[in-house]
DNA sequence: GAATAAGCGAGACGGTACGTCCCGTCTTACT
DNA sequence: AGTAAGACGGGACGTACCGTCTCGCTTATTC
């Protein structure tokens, strides 16, 4: 089974693609998102930034590339959520979890330029949707879906809105810095979703 | 009664102040925000680029004055929300309001553009929270009171955080495109809120 | 008497200018002409690279500007041979003169390229001699017109023609570095025209 | 007899030989020299770019390899001008055909070509001057010998000097575009030649 | 006749210069 | 004094080739 694209240079080319990829990375967490050039991620991966152009179309895509092959999970398995059977207390370790993830300001860099990409390249969203968020909203759906079998949510519950009601409110109030993203914001939230959605 | 900064060139400064509000509006509306320049905006104003940059510092600041000059209220009186007494039906009409605004697509990419620089430009975030967030918010603050005082929502909610678990993921939706935003689903959003924090 | 293409940034264009001709002399003397680069000329001068572009449209026209520049007469004067009235001696100075000019390596460079340019871009060859050939063999005909009206040349001489037997052999004999550029040689070409064209 | 260099792999080395040759000889006369890349030589040829660079170390040295195969005598004899008795006669023969060559366009190119080369590169030039040039002045010497000893021209004649006088203002006349390469031009330069070099 | 290894076509690679675009500053002529 | 116009120094863009490298395939010889 080979490529049809021509002799499989596989070697040299996954090499350079490791190349890029952390160069993108660190270059992205140290440094504003818009300053970031091609030519400074060629340089540091040192390769030609013909071969950073002729993968991908555009800085964005890049960027897009490196955080998907950072983020995905390579060997298939899938995520899981606690599952102590208190729902309360699980959805409020793992939201406060979350939370300290975007206190990293690396961490922050790199999904603000993310975000930016994909707030206006609806083809980038598609695809963050399908290979990121999808999975990991999959895990989520099926913690609430366990307590709603244990009769801990109503059986009528939207579970997906019952996610947005959880997870909005904290994406937004990162984006927009307009407040603090604590322990007691995050489990407000939880209280709030459960006296939305239970039985 | 003379402006302090000399002889009254206040008439021509309105003029060109007008022209660039325009022009960037215009722009902005018809073609993707990172292709909008400061020079095609002086040129379409009628203006020179240093009478621009004499008055803002970049690009950003630039769209965003250009915003705020359209939304402003002029004439300092405050907005208010419909109060019929039926809380839900309210907020109901309010929300479908909102979810139809972001259909019209010059306003889509203004408010993606808006979004963008507010999120890598915390001095302008806060700008933004002063100037138009707060004043809206205040509106809907005001609305949830009012149910509260008529004994709609229980008496120790937090109005803050009910008014996140509402338009947080409406506009993440309208972000990420993760979805339509039809009237089920404001409904359902202003359903959830309503069960998470009636008394 | 103002120009027709707008504001007369007349000091800092010429400022430019200059900078851009020396940066190009020193360039071109210093290194292969091939290797001569436009972005090089403008980071030694300066200056940046669309004020080169603005002004010539290619490396090979700023270098040949630089040297017509360079060797122009500025205030109208015209060239004039020595007229001793020994016409063979005169030549004879001439030309030695002429040989030593093309043993300075920094000239040699600057005419081999100028040489290579005009070779390949017959526009460039017309200006060539109407503003740098024409002026040199006009002052080298009027020599020879002396002498012919001192009957030192046949009355019926082809002036033209002695001149391109005095020169073409220099010329190429330096060009294709054929053999020594030495006072035996340029004499001996002295000798042979005056053979060719003596009454 | 098998090469030093291994097995006899000589058939396809000559083919490729061939074919490379063919190509650049295409190239060099449909486009500016300039504009003749080796990528495209091999691509013309149908042969990898490193099977050129493994055998010549540029681009001028591929042209010149072709230039000369295309030039060179392959059977060793010598070239001989003609030679009728008619010193005048035979020498404004041979020019005239030379110059109707520099008439066509394709050879015009490839010459340009040759000639910007070995003026840039000493090592070109030497040898151009053995294999191409020496062979054809010789020729061209024997016929002045030969009239010499008939007494046509004089016993002490330089003839090296002759044959500057006769060819270098054809050539610089081509090179430079400076005039019609006419015959009544080549005439009147024999003409010139003989009344310098006559006993 | 199959195994071996040299040389080949193809073309990706690291790298350099290209010529263009736009930035934010500066200069000029005009109002 | 401040403006419209736009040239300027600077620097990133995305492209074209350079000369090198790696690959799989073709050959021709050797066992």
């Amino acid at each position: 089974m080979s490529h049809p694209t021509g002799p499989d240079h596989s070697r040299r080319k996954e090499r350079s693609r490791q190349a890029i990829f952390a160069a993108t990375r660190a270059l992205v967490a140290e440094q504003p998102y818009s300053e970031v050039t091609v030519g400074a991620i060629a340089a540091r991966a040192g390769v030609g930034k013909q071969t950073i152009y002729r993968r991908w179309p555009s800085k964005s895509a890049v960027v897009f590339a490196a955080l998907l092959a950072l983020s995905e999970n390579p060997d298939g398995q899938s995520l899981t959520l606690p599952d102590t059977g208190d729902l309360a207390a699980d959805l409020k370790l793992v939201m406060r979890a979350t939370a300290e993830e975007f206190a990293d300001p690396s961490f922050d860099r790199l999904i603000r330029a993310l975000n930016t990409e994909i707030t206006h390249d609806p083809a980038l969203a598609a695809e963050y949707h399908t290979r990121l968020a999808q999975p990991l909203e999959e895990a989520k759906r099926a913690r609430l879906r366990s307590a709603q079998e244990a009769g801990q949510l109503g059986a009528e519950a939207d579970l997906d809105l019952a996610l947005d009601v959880l997870y909005a409110p904290l994406f937004q109030r990162w984006l927009h810095r307009s407040g603090p993203l604590d322990a007691a914001y995050t489990d407000s939230l939880v209280d709030a979703m459960l006296r939305a959605f239970s039985p």
